[in-house]
DNA sequence: ATATATGTTCGATTGTCTTCGAAATATCAA
DNA sequence: TTGATATTTCGAAGACAATCGAACATATAT
């Protein structure tokens, strides 16, 4: 494991730390699983509103904890008209299930 | 993913959110990995004093982290004489691989 | 007993994180 | 252009975490 990039371990490991943003990222990561039916877009997508409606925090917050996770490469976003959708970036997931095989 | 859990897990997300611990962490895991050569005992084992050597924090700090690891499961120590030998859980680790696979 | 080595606990300090409400921005629709 | 909807930015409050040094605890050796 690389000396460098532990820090930037540690920050996608912080983004999961709080229970709230952890909610958001499971929520969006069964999105990504193809069959999987919810409150998600066709293309497996949420909308960041979407996404607070059962987390019970105000929307800056879920903005603030959106940005996070954004800040750390475990999700992507993309305005499509008034809505921001969501979705979890699968390349970054692979990597912290390798991260954990030793 | 259950709704019980999350608060565990994002847990066990920020011991290994702090930059200091999760060296530890990986140094560790680096120990488990039957065939690694390293300044761990021939049972997979490192003890407390060494994993500061490299960590520039005082013993203090060090056993603070340690507890943290230790309290969310991702570790495991037992008394040696007058060391402390440490090791990370496999099966911990086994769940943290199945939660990034979806 | 006393000294040395290894860790832990405690209390204080400093810094970071979470959350909120208010105001600002962006898009769409009439 | 005005209004409605969706989201972000900002600033402040309180909660929480990281680190340190000093004091304590435990084990071993002499």
């Amino acid at each position: 494991m690389s000396n460098i990039r532990t820090k930037e371990i540690a920050d996608i490991f912080k983004a999961l730390s709080n229970e709230n943003r952890l909610k958001i990222f499971i929520r969006l990561a069964s999105c990504c699983t193809p069959g999987t039916v919810g409150f998600c877009d066709a293309d497996a997508t949420a909308y960041v509103g979407q996404l607070g409606e059962e987390l019970n925090v105000v929307k800056s917050t879920l903005s603030h904890h959106i940005k996070e996770l954004k800040r750390v490469g475990l999700i992507r976003t993309e305005r499509r008209g008034q809505k921001i959708a969501c979705w979890v970036d699968p390349h970054i997931v692979e990597s912290l299930k390798r991260f954990f095989e030793f």
